[in-house]
DNA sequence: CTAGCCATAAACAACC
DNA sequence: CGGTTGTTTATGGCTA
């Protein structure tokens, strides 16, 4: 997938070196501007608990506790993650001269970095190395949590029993059966990780722990081949880890291997200019007071409470180094001088990154299982809601820049870097219905063919607003739907091409960056496409939507058609967030969330908090407008707004569904209160 | 192999 | 003059 990426940026490096160099807008993508830290996470709970009773059922309280060790490990894991961020950071700064380097590789923000490309910066031995304290330490901090999560849920148990809660034996049986082997599933987490790394002939320890063992979940026959698919996620970033051969790769491996070459290239994905101030300053700061708090759970037992997160057993923890320090100011003073800000530095927090991205998407994989287990147990429904905590300050409309990201996380070129650790976490949490949109081509998860027209963008778009919204992930939706739906949201159906981008950059992280290349497609797309119509207005000019024209080119393609999909996997990015997608892809074996539909009306219903509307409209089921299947295209259009507030649009949207244009569609001429559309349509409709 | 779609990049023109 | 908004054209990947 790197490979296609690097070839398709190198594509249009031939027209114009120069001019695309000096185009800042490059620079722009590249660096990775703002991301999802931003993340306005709406904080729109739905209904997490609210539905029914007021008081905590054992269960309840079990989740809780799940939760709170899910998102503790989470925390853990972001904070390692951004520990390493900021020394990245730093080095970018000597990468500023080296941009002319690959433009694929500089385009790559950090959390892209492939494998292979660590590989390139990183001589074997050193990224063997590397790799084994990295997954050393990892697992060992896994370990920890697990332990701990173990303890707290067979305390849990305990207690429930005592408590002899009004619950009936049997479902308590059940549950324990499940959360035990939620247990194992976390367990085996480990255990495949392990086991990744020995196929990578990385580690070698012995796998006689890593003997699968279950795949017996409760009931979901098809959520089984999750646990399968778990074990390829790894591999998937790490791949071509042994493999020489990978003529692709060796291409690539050809422009610059050593580190002193590569490795600044590597880092030109970065910021261009001066970036924060020394090592120093990070580590420790930054370090301390986050590390510290998670440290102290997971090494309590011989490690000196106040001491570095990276330093331990007396001796330098960086990856690979190991150094003797014999005590923290030493250490410190190694920290500076060893691994100060330099390229190799810098490839080696990659590398981190990477190991710390993966564990966070086979955590989220696991918490997404274990709520759905838990929903289904009735213990709550299950909240998809896969962000909790870190990031989601409200994005103000305007204030969008500043963003609250921690110090490390910004970078000089005013840009919020998507500081892979703070996107990390984010990033790997899949969208949770996404396979549904997107999986058309062939998952568990199907649709029914009917839906490729029923803009499964505004319902898949709902479903999976907030993570769209923080997850620095290519929405799989074509710019022109994407237009269609920022338009339709509106009241008046009509917005002015800025307001097109705000609503692009308030809905995705994604397209916080990158902004040259997206806004240009945007007005591309406004420009080329007849279905949407501009009209000269009181304040200026504005873009409306020709519902007609955009149905009448919608049957060729569809919203997340396959290629669509394909496409924006492989321009996903290349990196964890890429992976986890197409882990996401692969795994649509999660019915609970790909595809309520599966699921009794019931539990679907309870499933789905962010919006019940939406069931409605991606499956089917609900023939609610009547002529629901081919020819609704506008029920979705927007009745998803998960944002709520727009009652007005609402209104109007439910009206259309209805007899005017939901219907017949061709024939359907907008509703007439569309006064905008009307002016339009004579014209635009005999084109 | 071709036709359509789609994404990107980029040149340009008209405005502000 | 520089940025924004719109149009167009070119190119290449994909799928049916």
């Amino acid at each position: 997938m790197m490979v296609e990426s690097a070839s398709e940026t190198i594509r249009s490096a031939p027209s114009g070196q120069n001019g695309v160099g000096s185009l800042s807008g490059q620079a722009d993508g590249s660096s990775g501007g703002a991301t999802g830290t931003t993340a306005s996470g709406t904080g729109r709970e739905v209904t997490t608990g609210a539905d029914s009773n007021g008081e905590m059922s054992p269960a309840e309280l079990l989740h809780f506790q799940q939760q709170q060790a899910l998102q503790v490990a989470r925390q853990f894991l972001l904070q390692q993650a951004s520990g390493l961020s900021s020394p990245g950071n730093n080095d970018s700064k000597q990468s500023a001269s080296a941009v002319q380097v690959p433009v694929s590789v500089a385009m790559m923000s950090p959390q892209m970095l492939t494998p292979q490309q660590m590989q390139q910066i990183l001589s074997p031995p050193q990224l063997q190395a590397l790799l084994q304290q990295q997954q050393a330490l990892m697992l060992q901090q896994l370990q920890e949590y697990y332990k701990k999560q173990q303890e707290q849920l067979h305390l849990q148990l305990l207690t429930q029993q005592q408590a002899g809660k009004p619950q009936p034996k049997e479902a308590l049986g059940n549950k324990q059966l499940a959360f035990q082997q939620q247990l194992l599933q976390m367990q085996q987490l480990q255990q495949q990780h392990l086991l990744n790394l020995q196929r990578q002939g990385l580690v070698s320890l012995q796998p006689n722990q890593a003997s699968g063992p279950l795949q017996t979940l409760p009931q979901a026959s098809p959520v089984s081949p999750t646990a399968a698919v778990c074990p390829t996620d790894l591999p998937q970033l790490w791949k071509g880890e042994g493999a020489p051969g990978q003529p692709a790769e060796d291409s690539v491996k050809q422009e610059g291997l050593d580190l002193t070459g590569t490795a600044a290239t590597a880092t030109s994905f970065a910021a261009p200019p001066k970036v924060s101030p020394p090592l120093s300053h990070h580590t420790l700061p930054n370090g301390q007071p986050t590390v510290l708090t998670s440290r102290r759970d997971s090494s309590s037992h011989e490690e000196t409470p106040g001491s570095h997160p990276l330093y331990g057993h007396g001796e330098c923890k960086w990856p690979g180094c190991e150094t003797l320090c014999e005590d923290l100011g030493q250490f410190i003073k190694h920290l500076n001088t060893e691994h100060a800000l330099d390229d190799r530095s810098t490839a080696q927090c990659r590398v981190q990154m990477q190991v710390v991205q993966q564990l966070e998407i086979q955590l989220a994989k696991e918490s997404e299982r274990l709520q759905a287990m838990m929903a289904h147990l009735h213990m709550r429904p299950s909240e998809p809601k896969p962000f909790s905590q870190p990031l989601n300050p409200v994005p103000g409309s305007s204030s969008f820049s500043k963003v609250t990201v921690s110090a490390a996380d910004s970078f000089p070129d005013g840009l919020v870097h998507p500081p892979t650790s703070a996107a990390a976490p984010v990033t790997p949490l899949r969208p949770p219905g996404l396979g549904s949109a997107s999986l058309h081509g062939g998952g568990p998860a199907r649709r029914r063919s009917s839906d490729k027209f029923c803009s499964p963008i505004s319902s898949e778009l709902a479903q999976n607003h907030e993570f769209y919204k923080n997850a620095d992930v290519r929405p799989p939706f074509t710019y022109a739907s994407l237009i269609r739906q920022a338009i339709l949201e509106t009241p008046d159906r009509q917005l002015t091409l800025n307001e097109i981008y705000n609503w692009f950059t308030r809905m995705f992280a994604y397209f916080r960056r990158n902004t040259a290349t997206w806004k240009n497609a945007v007005r591309h797309n406004l420009s080329l496409h007849k279905c949407f119509v501009r009209v000269e207005n009181v304040k200026g000019a504005v873009w409306t939507v020709d519902e007609r024209e955009y149905q009448k080119r919608r049957p060729p393609k569809m919203t997340g058609s396959p290629t669509l999909v394909k496409n924006m996997i492989s321009g996903l990015s290349y990196g964890a967030l890429n992976a986890s997608y197409q882990a996401a892809l692969a795994e649509s074996s999660f019915p609970l969330l790909n595809s309520p539909g599966m699921l009794n009306p019931g539990s679907a219903s309870s499933l789905l908090p962010l919006s019940h509307d939406d069931v409605g409209a991606p499956v089917e089921p609900l023939p609610s407008n009547g002529s629901s299947s081919p020819p609704r295209l506008s029920p979705p259009q927007y009745s998803h707004q998960v944002q709520v507030k727009e009652e007005p649009a609402e209104a109007e949207e439910d009206r259309q569904p209805g007899p005017p244009l939901g219907a017949p569609n061709p024939s359907a001429s907008g509703p007439p209160e569309d006064r905008d559309l009307e002016e339009e349509l004579p014209g635009e409709e005999l084109s």
